[in-house]
DNA sequence: CACAATCATATGATATTGCATATAATAAAT
DNA sequence: ATTTATTATATGCAATATCATATGATTGTG
């Protein structure tokens, strides 16, 4: 009976993901933890680091997360000094969002031990089931959009 | 500038999953809503009715949350008359969990709409590209809990 | 049998999130 | 030039999550 519940649930691709999505979070909480930050905080530094500059609308698009929750991050980011933000000259209703030193330091920090988890997640992948692996994430990702 | 960096992260597969797991998240939200549950509720739901009697302890294992959030989300569900908590006859220690009626209703009544989903992230797959969707994520789940 | 160790779950304190709505700046319309 | 809409971000408040620790039950040990 419990097994038949468990395959059940195993056939459910949806849930397949987000248990993978879980796991890899939780591989990556325990690092950040040690540096005092959460996974929210990691993925601001972490779409700032790749180009700067970008409006609080642009962030939510890449980190992944709702608009009133990233206000209130970067407003505790800004007091602790990860980031700094500005208010565009030709328009206000902007605010452009930057990586100060000690964010980019931050984010250079736990990069290197963020990387190798791709590695570990591609264990033993011919190149070409790498290929297959990105593509495949890729369509299905178009696939909920449309 | 923006594109490259754009294209480093779209190149990081850890955040194409995690992309592809929040894409997922929202489309499933909208549907709860309507119903007045979250996520976490909707989880625990589906965990209990793919077989009830079991502890807090297996149902972290398949829902995917900590311990002490669902020791919480468990006592308002009861509450609601959605589950019931009974305490293990011969081991006081462990609290079985049961939906109730209320509660299966609430399941069934989602799952419809809920199992649609997985039609939709495979469309256009063929059933090889089906058999090799489910292969590649359960290698990559394989791969970091090792 | 007392006593420590272990296990399963609950809870206090605090932080974060989500929803709805407010504010503030600019654009568009009359 | 006002008024009205629209866009971008912030915020009040309630719900939830998290961390650390407490409680209560059982098992093992001297």
């Amino acid at each position: 009976m419990k097994s038949a519940g468990q395959s059940q649930f195993d056939d459910f691709l949806p849930h397949l993901i987000a248990r993978l999505a879980y796991q890899l979070n939780g591989d990556l909480v325990e690092k950040l933890r040690r540096e005092g930050i959460n996974v929210t905080r990691w993925r601001i530094l972490a779409v700032l680091a790749m180009g700067d500059g970008i409006t609080i609308s642009e962030i939510i698009d890449r980190a992944m997360m709702q608009q009133s929750a990233l206000s209130r991050a970067l407003m505790n980011m800004e007091k602790e000094d990860y980031i700094r933000r500005v208010l565009r000259r030709d328009d206000a209703r902007f605010v452009e969002v930057f990586l100060t030193d000690k964010g980019r330091a931050l984010f250079n920090s736990l990069n290197i031990v963020v990387r190798r988890r791709q590695k570990r997640l591609l264990k033993g992948f011919s190149p070409q089931e790498v290929t297959a692996a990105f593509a495949l994430i890729r369509r299905m990702s178009r696939n909920i959009t449309r």
